[in-house]
DNA sequence: AATATTTTGTGTAAAATTTACTCAAATTAT
DNA sequence: ATAATTTGAGTAAATTTTACACAAAATATT
């Protein structure tokens, strides 16, 4: 561990973190990852000791390619979720002059779509936990203000790019997609007019399973054209709602 | 100034800085204003001495609110220009680690708008210069990339928030107008299509000035209506092209 | 000075998109 | 058992978007 003030400037630096927003989806709601700050060996973490935060932590100079790598590492390590470097988007920076009470600290903050049903048995129950984002704890730091702004970044974006690959599991029913958008933008579509939009874009490809069809509660199941889908991801698309 | 090796750290912090992507509109090109590096007495700007470069400097971590205000701070003290606090938008922050020759530095890349009429004679043609946004020399540090991705993001935030009042002198034409949006998102429109769109909005107001009119090669001139302007600023809106 | 070119305002018809809406069968809840 | 909820499917009306031509004035060309 380094020795206590070892690294010298000329001029005062701040400290710089990166912050991670982790969004899931169940099938049924949209979900945020939280870590529980622990009364830790680490001096870094002591503040605000017992709160629920979100994931991430000071950028390492040396080791840390960008300030994604940051996110990407400090997640690992707070949570055991391993994601690509493509997965984290940044938000915003967050720089208030009192936001940390140890120090100038500057964070980024990042956010990230995951299938929760891939990812569940990878975090670190110990450690974090998934929260509907209905139901989030007061965070500390000024986390809930990165929340906020994470979510209408997330809103943003959808029109410009498909999401649903990122969050939905393998298989899925359109009213489970529908569900995610509607969590997402906070609005209710009418269920033909969404699946038309989306069916639209070719997106989506049925999943025989062999259930008898027609006028029934199950639903059918679909899957996403993965060349499509990032066709459509690379070259931006407009969603309009 | 500060005595050299004073300011140190259990753990080493990057620098931060701000750049500024400055766009303005003569009511022909889309322009971004640079500065000249200079071989000037402050050690910090030595790198890539005598090459253009988006203004912007270190943030100072005791009087920067945030890093918003090193953008407004640095931008005034290098081309004379004074905005407002809220006129910096946030683009992403740029942190590879090999950026700056010097040390580890990691910028958050703010833009601008701004009228080129009012602020032309503001702007310290000592050190800055504005561009044509199709005529930028290649610039120091990241900065080209910098700029492109500033380019883009305006791209992005026109389709959500009306963009023209920032721009456009106090009085100005539809083609003015039309002009300005096809340099911005970089596609041509139809004349009265184009003007049908802006007039739906309601943020049009014709300004009289006696003129002949009808089939006329002098276009008739408008000014924003500010409280409309204002509202749908507010509330966003959804502009399709 | 005459002539050619460019720019402007205006309106409409066709095409495309969006919206609103009903019913019968199957599942789940009571 | 019975009631309530959820699902898929198709169409007509309303709205929005697109494409397009001409005459007058200003500017550019010779």
């Amino acid at each position: 561990m380094a020795k206590k003030g070892q690294y010298t400037y000329e001029y005062p630096h701040p400290a710089v973190t990166a912050d991670c927003v982790v969004f899931g989806y169940d099938g049924k709601e949209l979900k945020v990852l939280l870590i529980k700050r622990g009364a830790e060996k680490e001096a870094s973490t002591t503040a605000y000791a017992g709160e629920w935060a979100l994931p991430g932590g000071f950028m390492d100079i040396d080791k840390d390619k960008t300030i994604a790598h940051t996110a990407q590492r400090e997640l690992k390590e707070e949570t055991g979720l391993k994601l690509g470097i493509k997965d984290f988007k940044e938000v915003a920076t967050f720089s208030d002059i009192k936001r940390d009470p140890r120090e100038r600290v500057i964070t980024i903050a990042h956010y990230a779509l995951v299938k929760l049903s891939d990812v569940q048995a990878d975090t670190d129950a110990e450690k974090a936990e998934w929260f509907s984002i209905e139901d989030v704890p007061s965070l500390a730091f000024d986390h809930d203000k990165i929340l906020r702004v994470a979510c209408s970044r997330l809103r943003q974006n959808i029109h410009f790019e498909p999401v649903g690959f990122e969050l939905m599991p393998e298989v899925f029913t359109l009213p489970q997609l529908q569900n995610l958008y509607e969590a997402i933008l906070e609005v209710k579509f009418d269920r033909r007019n969404f699946a038309n939009k989306m069916k639209h874009f070719g997106m989506l490809v049925e999943v025989e399973d062999g259930t008898p069809r027609h006028g029934t509660r199950t639903p059918i199941k679909y899957r996403f054209d993965k060349d499509n889908y990032d066709r459509l991801k690379a070259q931006g698309f407009q969603l309009e709602f």
